[in-house]
RNA sequence: GGCGGCAUAGCCAAGUGGUAAGGCAGAGGUCUGCAAAACCUUUAUCCCCCAGUUCAAAUCUGGGUGCCGCCUCCA
């Protein structure tokens, strides 16, 4: 059983191995901070968490990485926009992304490096890539000059050649820009400020950093020359990510990554979700709005289909994980639930640290058969299969508990299930926190005033008079409560 | 124009040579005063089309068709 992975380098699925034995580096294209995230990066940052947590699952060491973009274009022009600095928009935004991935579960990085508390390695790397003669200054801009780098387009599929036979106007024009270049397809490395803009010192005159470059420097900062993984959404192979290896290869001479990951793109009527399009949903609005999907739902939805392939976001798709959620979810409270009622020690409910023995008690088959599935390039919707499996067994083991108040299974094989059905869970960061939804009816009825009302309701059932029962089920129902009429003639009742 | 990806039931979605996972939605049944809830059963003779390879293909090859992405900021 080994993970094998596709490599976008080179367009194979490849046997998974490590620079060192054990231990993984990745590196995670963040985001450009000048506005709330949407379900775009929703995904993108869920996928790479997932991925992240299954090799912590299969036993790497992983040190992870993920930078936010903090000189931009398109942040200056939002601080105009607001009245405020690059630095204020910044912070305000990456606080706002620090707030929603939180909510979705996802794990921060080792480390959050910044384009503003790079300079110096990116200063340097400019540095080194002029002397060896793959960057050029002009007019208080540096360039790089992707000629002289052999292998640019290795990772995109492209030839210089071909790109400019098809480049079909969209490259030249009168920017002033363009003009400063050797080659048109050569990229800022380092750009000279305009006049009010925030700039930075530097041996080619004040300025600020190109996009690209600051990814190379961060990769060599955090991690080293070579690293184990580098991943990023698909719009980033190109340029982005050619250019970080063109960048990175020309000064270290060693490959920046083993393997590159790019995860596909959120979809709406059939396009791509993007800002400069306009159908963009943000992670707020979607998880606040009155709908109010569930964090996890939305986890879920994003997990329900292979990272590499298109997701369509419709109001069909969302309800309908929404409704696969709940059903996951009330597999994963069946301890809390029921676990006192079955006769489980107390302390159960503290499950299943990472690696600590506790798989002695998880169902191998399930276990096997996920570790199957997600070793196949990250197949989570395969694993989610078992997931399903063990959550459907154990909520109608729990409705079976609830209508007839007990059950023919084990307990311990019921304990057993549901500590593995947590466990793979978790892996994939699908988690419900520990007190279970019984919210002993907050400003409710107590359990004495239900009780009462079902004994005046069953009087009148026995009297034949219906209306009177009824009337007092739907004041019952409006209430959140739901009453359950059994054969033997008990009427048991639970919160919604 | 160049490069790349995708096409599986009403919807979403795995599967990549051995005879179609899973989810959502739907249907029938049991139970019930009626409901609700729950439980049981059930839902693709077929995987865009055509041709080929093979004992065997949704899975491989060739050719079509359709949709999407990148080539410009972008998760």
């Amino acid at each position: 059983m080994a993970l094998s992975l596709y490599n976008s380098l080179t367009r194979r699925q490849e046997p998974f191995e490590t620079l060192e034995p054990g231990k993984v580096k990745i590196y995670c294209c963040g985001v450009t901070v000048y506005d709330y995230c949407h379900l775009g990066h929703a995904r993108a940052y869920i996928v790479w968490d997932t991925v992240r947590r299954y090799l912590l699952w299969r036993g790497y060491q992983v040190r992870y990485v993920q930078n936010f973009t903090d000189i931009d274009d398109k942040i200056l022009n939002r601080a105009r926009e607001e009245g405020s600095s690059m630095a204020a928009v910044a912070e305000k935004y990456t606080q706002a992304y620090f707030e929603d991935m939180k909510r979705l579960n996802i794990l921060e990085a080792d480390e959050y490096p910044r384009a503003t508390h790079t300079l110096d390695g990116i200063k340097r790397l400019i540095h080194e890539l002029q002397q060896t003669g793959y960057a050029y200054p002009a007019d208080g801009d540096v360039y790089y000059r992707v000629r002289r780098f052999r292998e640019y387009g290795k990772l995109s599929g492209r030839n210089l050649e071909d790109m400019q036979a098809g480049a079909s106007g969209r490259v030249e024009v009168e920017d002033p820009e363009v003009a400063k270049k050797e080659d048109p397809y050569d990229f800022a490395l380092w750009k000279a400020a305009k006049p009010g803009e925030p700039s930075w010192e530097s041996p080619w005159g004040g300025g600020r950093p190109g996009w690209h470059i600051e990814c190379s420097a961060m990769v060599r900062q955090c991690l080293g020359e070579t690293i184990d993984i580098h991943c990023g959404g698909e719009d980033l192979k190109f340029p982005h990510h050619e250019n970080e290896i063109a960048q990175s290869e020309a000064v270290t001479g060693n490959p920046l990554a083993r393997y590159w990951m790019h995860n596909g793109f959120i979809n709406v009527d059939g396009e791509k979700m993007a800002k400069s399009l306009g159908n963009f949903t943000t992670i707020r609005q979607l998880l606040d709005s009155a709908a109010g999907l569930e964090p996890m739902a939305l986890r879920l939805f994003v997990l329900q289909a292979h990272y590499r392939k298109p997701i369509d976001f419709t109001p069909d798709a969302i309800a309908s994980t929404q409704n696969s959620w709940h059903t996951l979810k009330e597999g994963l409270q069946f301890g809390y639930q029921y676990g006192k009622q079955l006769g489980w020690r107390e302390g159960d409910g503290e499950m299943g640290r990472w690696g600590d023995g506790e798989n002695s008690t998880l169902h191998n088959s399930y276990v096997k058969r996920f570790e199957a599935a997600v070793d196949s390039d990250f197949n989570f919707p395969g694993g989610l299969v078992v997931l399903f499996e063990l959550a459907k067994e154990l909520r109608r083991e729990g409705n079976i508990l609830v209508h007839e108040g007990k059950t023919e299974t084990p307990s311990a094989t019921l304990e057993s299930q549901w500590h593995t059905l947590v466990n793979l869970a978790r892996v994939l960061g699908l988690e419900v926190p520990p007190e279970d939804e019984t919210t002993s009816g907050v400003g409710g009825l107590t359990d004495a005033e239900i009780e009462s009302l079902i004994q005046q309701r069953q009087a009148a059932r026995k009297a034949r008079n219906f209306a009177e029962s009824d009337r007092i089920r739907n004041e019952l129902q409006a209430q959140g409560i739901t009453l359950i009429d059994s054969p033997d003639g008990v009427t048991r009742w639970h919160r919604n």
